[in-house]
DNA sequence: GAGATATTTAGGCAAATATCTAAATACTCA
DNA sequence: TGAGTATTTAGATATTTGCCTAAATATCTC
C-alpha cells in the first residue's frame, strides 16, 4: 500500500498509467511523450513496477509495459473504507 | 488533484485519516497517537488541509479536526477510469 | 563480430520533504 | 494581568526524490 500511495504521487507517472490504458507501449514511445530523458522515465517506470501497477515484458530489443489495474481495488476500498459514515 | 496525492503518500497523514473516520479529534489528540512531535503533526494537518481532506473548527484553546471525504470521490472516479478496459 | 538501437544501471546534484527545537500566538482561568 | 495549556510558525538539518549524464547491457542487422 505504501508503495502504491509513493507510485501514484508522481504526476508524470500517473501520466503514464493514463498513457497505458489505452493499450501497452514500449519504453521508447512512453519516453517520446515526456519532456525528460529516457532514464528518468525508466526510474518512473521501476516504481509503477514496485507497487505492481505495471508489468513488462520483453519483446526482442523492445521492453513492452502493461497497466495492471488489480492492485487499484486495494486501493479503492481503502477509499470508501474512509467514506464510511461513523454510527451515530 | 496532485495535491490530493501528495498528502496521501505519506502513511502518518493516512493514519490520520483514520483516526478522523470515527470522529472529530483535537490536534492535541492526533498527536498524541503519535512518537512525534506536535509541530510535525501540526505539519501534517496542514497538508491535509490543503488537499481538503480534513477541516478544522477552533473550539476555545482547541483546534477539531474532522475528516473530509467529499475530495475523494473525484480520486474514486480516477482510479475506476484506469480500471476501464480499452475497447477491443 | 561491428555498428546501431532500446533500455537499464550507476553516480551525482538540486529541490522537496519530514522531522526536530525554540519561539510565537491564542485562549482559559484565577 | 499573569501563569498555564494548546497549537502553530520559524528556522535548521537529514533524508528522499526526481532529474541529469555517462556507461553498461541486450538485441538486431549487416
Amino acid at each position: 500500500m505504501d508503495k502504491l500511495f509513493k507510485a501514484l504521487k508522481d504526476p508524470s507517472r500517473r501520466q503514464i498509467l493514463e498513457m497505458l490504458k489505452s493499450g501497452d507501449l514500449t519504453a521508447g514511445e512512453i519516453a517520446s511523450a515526456f519532456d525528460m530523458q529516457k532514464p528518468s522515465i525508466s526510474h518512473h517506470l521501476d516504481l509503477l513496477r514496485q507497487a505492481d501497477l505495471v508489468s513488462s515484458q520483453k519483446k526482442g530489443q523492445y521492453v513492452y509495459y502493461s497497466i495492471n489495474t488489480s492492485v487499484l481495488d486495494d486501493l479503492i476500498t481503502w477509499i470508501m473504507d474512509l467514506q464510511q459514515q461513523p454510527e451515530s
